[in-house]
DNA sequence: TATAAGTGTAAAACATGTTTTACATTTTTG
DNA sequence: CAAAAATGTAAAACATGTTTTACACTTATA
């Protein structure tokens, strides 16, 4: 699973504390997520593509080969 | 977290077992999403949508209060 | 109406997602 | 350059998602 989180991010100028704060997760969710360690619970991923102004599915796209 | 996995699987005119099998859970799994248990991971709200020739954002809609 | 197919459910074990606490490193800004 | 802000990371505890096994009930079909 890949994420545009960070270019979504760098566009709204928000930090990944602010972006956590604003979903109701802490930092070191945003920062894991971001760098890949796992994927966010789907209403976690629909708070952060609202927060980004976006939608899911060009937030995060899921790669068929596992 | 709503959604519409049973009207969808009912237009593809696909039950619950093969649903399972096509997302590569059990039919215990599809079952418990269909009747709020739960919630998916997100990959496999990502796998069910395209199965079920929909989206992500389609499929499912964030109830904002929690 | 008997049988098969589909659906609902439950408990235990296991896998993955999130918090808490804490500290180190990098980047930005005065 | 010094200080502040932002980011990376880690381990333990806890929360949520999924499987396995197993059985009961309902709906479709021969």
């Amino acid at each position: 699973m890949k994420n545009y989180i960070k270019d979504f991010r760098s566009t709204n100028k928000i930090s990944q504390a602010e972006l956590a704060t604003l979903t109701g997760v802490t930092r070191q969710t945003i920062n894991a997520i971001e760098n890949n360690k796992y994927d966010p619970s789907l209403k976690l991923a629909f708070d952060l593509a609202n927060i980004l102004h976006t939608s899911v599915d060009e937030l995060f796209v899921n790669n068929v080969e596992e």
